[in-house]
DNA sequence: TTGCCTTATGAAATCGATTTCATTATCGTC
DNA sequence: GACGATAATGAAATCGATTTCATAAGGCAA
């Protein structure tokens, strides 16, 4: 049974009250009275009144909305870092839109259309693969600041980014391996023009040179984040007549799937060859043998992803900080040992 | 540089056209004639005007928004199911919002107030923990009708629900272990009172009389859906006596953890206890060994409800038949192997 | 007491679309 | 040629909140 909606006039009424004054008491309880405002709350509680949020959004010219930018839902990485977006905007009065940008590509004014439409009042684009076009389209139409990076972002661009310390990941897992006794260490990279890929080979390579540990470039393997392309380096490996003994994946999946293909190769992990990822997913910990990896804390770099973001609503044009990298952290679990003799 | 918002007014100036023929030819442009339908567009074109949805919506009572209750984005299962119901309602113009129902458990009259709001049109739970008053309120508020369940649901409630066929995926995970000579088999279960833990055992149940292969209680045992449950599984069984020589599992997770578990314990998978999983997750085609599991066809699970929740929305109290229940299939890896002689 | 300032409240304008209702033009039919 | 039906369009009301501006009351200083 659909009731008819009470509006702000129904409580007006019954608090004999302005509908101004009931608005004020939502919206700026400091400007009435103590005695008014309990009679209008008591009205509100009488009459079952629910602010309408479209009527507010049309005449505060908001969308109390933000948009989530995931590259591919699928990815279980991502997972953790929605929630972390899902916390931070928890009691903002945001509503958390989220799309795939590889089931729907943005492209052209998509992006600003979401803004001009009044849909978003901002966004959070985890996917460094957006358009310079893109871009330049919101920031034409003026929401440029509105956007912020979260763990990926754009060469050239000057948007927010929160990310974790990539180059200091790599660093950690270099290190790793060299304090284990390894020299000769193998890289399986993430796809080429990914920012992630260059920072995180970035850190490896200055690690590798203050460790004066250099790599063949047959040791650096071109991967793309998947679990395939971790199968697909496995059989690089296999087939090597110089073998490393030790692999440094870009990410967890790509760990993954190298060691199932190694093992399927008959290569024992880490008796026969150690192996770190990056980003320490929740099946990392359960994986034969245990991923050492590189922990990204996925929930807080969400929950950082949302304030910046309401910091910038809240404050247009207020120049912010860049945002200090957040921290990553070694986790060594089973699948590293030091080499074989 | 913000720039005054352009409205329909002035579209309608420069095309010489009152605002309520710009409306019809965006809306319904049947309405309006050729030459003045091309007079609009062009001035369209030429203003670069964009409806203002806060006040479409307004105007229309709607939200053009949709909320999907998860239980926990943290788990991969979720994700494919996502990317399905966004490609659901990609190019429908409904904003597609996520919440997690672990973070912020939904109470009361939660879930009906962002319906009276107006900040949602429709709803697709997949959480089954959702309560009775929840879902009470709902339909208190004549929004009952716009809600959809997804994966799970609520016993004792008349929602409609778009599920894979649970029982049948039991079956043949069941059917498949005895095809293979196994006759001693084992159960971890879902949570005690879920629905799923119940079409499934259910399925398990009676695939096992017809092949006449019962199971001692113990060999029944408890789980939640999660690798932890697993690993305690693991556990359990290799403390038993009289040891199953394969075991069902309710969700892929939990075999990952169970296999993990296992065989730590130093028995090997599947050489001397087999494993099937429940769900095909991205990760059971690469866990060692590969899992042989039931796949659920998450992708089209999403879409589905998507397409049910909009035929509700579009054709309010139109009763809609029960939804068959998603096909699953069993896929067979290397999990899975006839017992030791 | 007068006058100015502050505070609390109400009346009415406003946000930007959609839709009802009225009006005019057009067409087909007898 | 007249009449009723139909089609295309415009004027104005409407959706439900917020906010500006005006007003009245009360407080304080001179």
């Amino acid at each position: 049974m659909i009731q008819k909606t009470i509006t702000m006039q129904d409580v007006a009424r019954e608090a004999n009250v302005s509908p101004a004054t009931v608005s004020r008491v939502l919206t700026n309880p400091g400007l009435v009275q103590e005695p008014t405002r309990e009679a209008v709350h008591e009205a509100i509680r009488k009459t079952g009144y629910r602010v309408n949020q479209a009527a507010r959004n049309l005449r505060m010219r908001r969308a109390s909305a933000v948009l989530i930018l995931v590259p591919n839902l699928g990815k279980p990485f991502y997972s953790g870092i929605l929630a972390g977006i899902s916390a931070g905007f928890a009691g903002t009065g945001y509503a958390v839109l989220i799309t795939d940008t590889e089931n729907d590509p943005i492209q052209g004014s998509v992006l600003a259309g979401y803004f001009l439409d009044g849909r978003i009042d901002g966004a959070i684009a985890l996917d460094g693969g957006l358009s310079h076009e893109v871009l330049q389209e919101c920031s034409d139409h003026g929401v440029g600041e509105r956007i912020v990076f979260l763990c990926e972002w754009v060469e050239g661009e000057t948007f927010p980014v929160i990310s974790s310390d990539n180059a200091e990941g790599a660093r950690l897992a270099i290190r790793h391996l060299y304090e284990l006794g390894h020299r000769k260490v193998a890289h399986v990279t993430g796809p080429e023009g990914n920012v992630l890929t260059t920072a995180r080979r970035n850190g490896m390579v200055t690690e590798r040179a203050r460790l004066n540990m250099p790599a063949p470039p047959e040791w650096i393997i071109r991967g793309d984040f998947s679990l395939e392309s971790g199968r697909a380096a496995a059989a690089k490996i296999l087939g090597m007549s110089n073998r490393p003994t030790a692999v440094f994946c870009s990410a967890d999946m790509v760990a993954i799937g190298l060691i199932a293909g190694l093992h399927a190769g008959g290569l024992k992990v880490p008796e026969d060859i150690s192996v770190v990822g990056f980003d320490d997913i929740e099946m990392s910990e359960h994986s034969i043998p245990a991923l050492t990896t590189i922990r990204q804390d996925r929930h807080r770099l969400g929950r950082r992803a949302a304030e910046v973001l309401l910091d910038r609503l809240s404050q247009p044009d207020c120049a912010t900080d860049p945002d200090p990298a957040i921290p990553v952290e070694l986790v060594i679990r089973d699948s590293t040992a030091p080499p074989k003799a």
